[in-house]
RNA sequence: GGGCCCGUAGCAUAGCUCGGUGGUGCGCCCGGCUGAUAACCGGGAGGUCAUGCGUUCGAAUCGCAUCGGGCCCA
């Protein structure tokens, strides 16, 4: 053991444990320590390759660090590898803006081959990046074998779930309507749309009735263009619908419209009159046909045989009329699918319209929509604005536009009955993550487009003939290479893009040109990173994962997308257990944002309080799965609750240090039998703290087995501050300061060595730096390298005294009511009081009181504690008069009465009325017969007694002064002025010193002299003290001479160090 | 528009499952200790428990509605 500084430096001591486990490979020894015991498979959640981690992912990270070094100690042999997600658009769009690209064309000008070179460069850089960051968090995952998603195992396990779904018949190519960003140039999961205000157009269009002059259906749009390729208008059958006489400017028409919505639209169109003339239900209207008002103008529109159909989606807003355009809507394309309507989309992939819709053709579509009011003509009734939500793409956040286009669909609808018994079976923290919010998630999944037009991505596995249009889907490298009779050497494009496989018509087979969703890439983490399908061994034998944790947001997310995946490919869900957490927040509450300025990153922590407290602080300061509104206000607390742990773990150090203090051990390994073995010998206050580490330790335990890492935290601070720091160290300090062999000491010593090693071994999950830190100090010569290779410890029963755990919780309350008292009656606690007197009426009180007495008087700093049961006589009664009474008795009077009854001796009242009698107050000639009901009491405590309330009782604390007591007060500031003068002259705690006291006062110097000499010389180590009195300052040359003012007497000290 | 979570002193939170005088920490004010000392400890002030309605003898707690924040969806 070795003294420690005073000043806790947190990043120097981190500096210095990260370096130790570097240079002994502690990590890797851990490991191999438990590499024998039962696996527990955990699957890192991989953070996308951004570069830069946020508070959120360091929270992520230090939640899953805790549990699996809780899973560790308790002897699991822990699959801990780190995963990252390096596909995917969002590096493209990175790459893009760092090339100056603004489109696919310039990507495929640069060349596709390079273009994924930078794409795998960017990822790997920022892997290298977040790697570091991660491990400056202490963070004990296996980063050096990461799984990453670009490798070609990897890449093999997603072709190979693939070639499952396909077996299953759960892949389809379906030609769809999907979200579709313009810029991108690709199709985009709904998990990808983004939903914000935009401002649109809304307008109101007629559609002529065919076979019918100047007769029209108005329908109501925000995406006029969309109008070119509209094929229907939908209405509810339901809906009662008008055919209306309308006039505008002296033009009349007849317009047909639903019943309830004539004003608002007609008044919108301006007409001047107008008047309902019949109705029809939808029902009726359904098969009417028309025209597109842009017949003329859009070849394409030439083609279409435009009807009126039923739908059940048309609400009654607007005109109650819906345009229908199957290639450019979800609800319009499943419309269109049931009504066997023509499926147009004259819209290619960059948002521009194709030659067939004439003179629209080139224009990109939002720019288009003031051509198509313009071609619209008279068939404009209305325009105007409207500010709605619209989607954007996730990366680029360009507008999105639904295009129906030909993609790859895994059938997530057919399974959703499975899903939802899988996440049955799943346990999940907090419940409700499972039960509520992610089993109502996928009661909606919908079919699961997995293909996109990009190029930074697992390529789609499937070769397409092109003479007869069979499809082939590829599970494995080995498969590829054994079809097309070319080697392999990575699976990425372009290269897999010009392997070709002859085809069994004779035909050659080529891949199709899309790449897989980047989320399809994660869901197949949990048996990717296991090596499977090239490896099986190790996939059978973990395969699901025992625990995954991830933010809410991954409810859409990766919970999802493997589950997806894992159902198709196995029927069952990855994953036994799954805690959900919140997110990092600021402190009012807000999403952290770079435009906001209000984001806090780890970094910025780090540096002001180091990695534990930041630990520490994420994980007590709300429960996982709520979100985390930082605040450093409370990570300041949060730190001087880790200071509080280093001074109390420093400061029995000198003196074991001093006395050589070696814990009991066997062959050098510490053994802590010597507690249970002694604990009958041990004073109450270690056997209290004993069985109090032991109660946090089972209560610690079973949170954490919870994930409830909150409460488990929470405990340990709570110990560490009340438990530890405000009472045991209060208490034990004497017996630090015993001189030579003393059996007491050595207890003590065993007692906090005990808690220490206790209390390191419950943190360590949490703050493995400083919990290591001090271990490395305490450990016996044979004891493990590393705190973490220690067994986890839950609560020793046999160690547990709940109730003396309930005596020491009455002695601190009695404890906080003497100060309390004592401030009432402005008595320091450096001048001992007579007498302490607990008056209560519980037995518990009583016994707690007189087993714990030393304890109480020495806390009291008094010459007795007692307890009195019931009523303590000393107690009197002050009388106080009932106005409304003595108004009615004494009339005139009850003024003089009110005086007299205030300065009676309430006693006497009390006892006569009590009794059933009246008591007589004089004044001069008067009398006055008091009853009960002219008078209440109040408690009359005699002088000098001050009282205050404790837990079960009330104490009663006399501050009288005897000579004796004084002398003693006296004494006692004498030696805390000698005591702050050896400070100042930096003695150590074994040197001697020679004083001189000069006292101003005659009869204190007395008073001090006659008995308290020795015991001063002795509390201050001094060899020689004189002590009289004088007004003038010692004469002598002393090292250091102060004067005082001791309650207002002088004294002039002197002191030097005595020659040894 | 829908699902889930959250709202308690200046700040952060416990209590809510299962109704019975709202605790705690930080900050603030006052004090104590002085062999943990740039440390430690005690006391005090500070609350419409987001708002409203309801159930109940009694609501922070149960129900409904509204408002605000977060995540997700349409």
């Amino acid at each position: 053991m070795k003294e420690v500084t005073a000043n806790f430096n947190t990043k120097e001591i981190e500096r210095e444990v990260q370096e130790y486990w570097r240079t002994h490979e502690t990590y890797k020894a851990v490991k191999q320590h438990r590499s024998a015991g039962k696996a527990f498979f955990f699957v890192d959640g991989p953070p996308y390759t951004t570069g830069q981690i946020h508070l959120g992912t360091a929270w992520n990270k230090i939640i899953k660090d805790s549990l699996l070094r809780y899973q560790r100690m308790n002897g699991r042999n822990v699959i801990d590898r780190a995963g990252y997600d390096m596909h995917g658009l969002p590096i493209e769009v990175k790459v893009e803006q760092a090339l100056g690209f603004s489109s696919k064309k310039d990507i495929e000008k640069f060349g596709i081959g390079h273009f994924i070179e930078k794409c795998r460069e960017f990822a790997i850089r920022n892997k290298k990046l977040m790697d570091a960051q991660f491990e400056s968090l202490g963070i004990w995952l296996d980063f050096p074998n990461a799984y990453q998603t670009i490798t070609p195992g990897y890449v093999e396990a997603a072709w190979w779930t693939l070639a499952r779904a396909e077996e299953k018949g759960m892949l389809e190519r379906g030609f769809r309507v999907v979200n579709w960003c313009p810029r991108c140039e690709t199709a985009i999961a709904d998990a990808e749309v983004e939903y914000w205000d935009e401002t649109d157009p809304s307008v109101f269009v007629k559609f002529p009735i065919k076979g019918k002059a100047n007769e029209f259906l108005v329908i109501w749009t925000t995406t006029p263009w969309t109008l070119p390729a509209n094929v229907a208008v939908a209405v509810s059958k339901e809906f009662v619908y008008a055919r209306v006489h309308a006039e505008k400017n002296g033009h009349k028409e007849y317009l047909w419209m639903a019943e309830p919505l004539i004003k608002s639209v007609l008044k919108k169109g301006r007409y001047q009159k107008f008047e309902a003339l019949e109705t029809k239900t939808g029902a009726d209207l359904v098969g009417w046909e028309y025209d597109s008002p842009l017949a003329e103008q859009v070849p394409l529109q030439h083609e279409i045989a435009h009807r009126v159909v039923a739908a059940d989606f048309v609400a009654m807003e607007n005109t109650g009329m819906v345009h229908i355009a199957p290639g450019h809507g979800w609800d319009d394309y499943v419309l269109g699918t049931k009504e066997k309507l023509a499926i147009v989309c004259p819209v290619d992939g960059a948002g521009k319209f194709l030659p067939v819709a004439g003179i629209f053709a080139g224009k990109f579509v939002r720019d288009a929509n003031q051509d198509v009011l313009d071609a619209l003509g008279d068939h404009l009734m209305a325009t105007e604005k409207i500010t709605h939500r619209y989607g954007h793409c996730w990366r680029c956040k360009t507008p999105i536009i639904f295009r129906a286009t030909s993609q790859w669909f895994l059938k997530a609808s057919e399974i959703r009955d499975l899903m939802l018994a899988e996440v049955e079976k799943v346990t999940w923290y907090p419940e409700w993550a499972g039960s509520a919010r992610f089993y109502d998630w996928i009661k909606e999944a919908r079919d699961w487009c997995i293909s996109r037009q990009r190029y930074w991505g697992i390529p789609i596995p499937v070769w397409v003939c092109d003479k007869c249009d069979k499809y082939r889907v590829i599970g494995t490298i080995a498969e590829l290479e054994k079809a097309s009779g070319t080697t392999v050497p990575d699976p990425h494009r372009p290269f897999v893009d010009s392997v070709t496989i002859p085809c069994e018509c004779g035909g050659e087979m080529h891949r199709v040109g899309d790449i897989f969703d980047v989320w399809f890439d994660s869901a197949v983490a949990s048996w990717a990173t296991l090596g499977f399908p090239a490896k099986t061994a190790e996939f059978e034998k973990l395969w699901p994962a025992d625990f995954i944790t991830e933010g809410q947001d991954q409810t859409r997310g990766w919970f999802y997308s493997q589950l997806g995946a894992s159902t198709i490919a196995f029927g069952k869900a990855p994953y036994k257990s799954v805690c959900m957490h919140g997110f990092a927040l600021d402190a009012e509450g807000k999403k952290m944002s770079k435009s906001l300025g209000n984001v806090v990153s780890p970094e910025e922590v780090i540096a002001k309080v180091g990695v534990d407290v930041l630990r520490f602080y994420v994980l007590s300061t709300s429960a996982p799965w709520d979100d985390l509104k930082f605040n450093w206000d409370g990570v300041a607390t949060v730190n001087r609750a880790v200071n509080i742990l280093w001074n109390v773990y420093r400061f029995p150090l000198p003196y074991m240090i001093l006395d050589k203090f070696e814990p009991q051990s066997k062959d050098g390994v510490w053994d802590k039998a010597y507690i249970a073995s002694h604990l009958h010998e041990l004073p109450d206050e270690d056997r209290w703290i004993i069985s109090r580490v032991n109660t946090v330790a089972g209560i610690v335990d079973a949170a954490t087995k919870e994930c409830q890492l909150h409460r488990a935290t929470r405990e340990l601070i709570n110990f560490i501050l009340e438990d530890l720091s405000r009472w045991y160290v209060q208490l034990v300090r004497p017996r630090m300061w015993l001189e030579g062999e003393s059996e007491q000491k050595r207890f003590a010593y065993e007692t906090i060595y005990y808690v220490m090693r206790r209390l390191i071994g419950l943190m360590a999950p949490f703050c493995p730096h400083i919990t290591e830190e001090i271990y490395g100090n305490l450990r016996c010569r044979n004891d493990p390298a590393s705190m973490h290779m220690l067994d986890w410890e839950t609560c020793d029963d046999s160690l547990v005294n709940a109730e003396l755990e309930h005596a020491m919780e009455l002695a601190r309350s009695f404890d906080d009511a003497v100060q309390n008292a004592r401030q009432a009656g402005k008595r320091k606690l450096r001048w001992p009081v007579d007498e302490v007197v607990i008056v209560t009426a519980k037995e518990e009180v009583k016994a707690a009181v007189a087993r714990l007495n030393a304890i109480c008087m020495d806390r009291a700093n008094a010459r007795k504690v007692t307890v009195v049961m019931g009523r303590w006589d000393r107690i009197g009664w002050h009388a106080e008069p009932v106005m409304k009474a003595l108004g009615k008795g004494f009339g005139k009077d009850s003024f003089k009465v009110k005086g007299l009854i205030e300065a009676a001796d309430g006693n006497a009242i009390k006892a006569a009325t009590g009794a059933g009698q009246t008591y007589t107050l004089t004044s001069g000639d008067a009398k006055f017969e008091i009853g009960a009901e002219h008078v209440t009491f109040t408690e009359k405590l005699p002088a000098d007694i001050f009282s205050a309330p404790m837990e079960d009782g009330t104490v009663y604390v006399d501050v009288a002064l005897t000579p004796d007591l004084e002398a003693e007060g006296y004494a006692r500031e004498v030696i805390r002025r000698i005591q702050e003068m050896r400070r100042q002259l930096d003695l150590a705690v074994e040197d001697f010193i020679t004083v001189d006291v000069a006292v101003a006062d005659k009869r204190i110097c007395d008073l001090v002299g006659a008995n308290w000499k020795p015991g001063i010389a002795e509390e201050v180590r001094a060899k020689n003290l004189s002590l009289h009195n004088a007004n003038e300052p010692a004469a002598s040359a002393y090292q250091l001479i102060k004067e005082w003012d001791v309650e207002g007497i002088a004294m002039t000290i002197g002191i030097s160090k005595a020659s040894p």
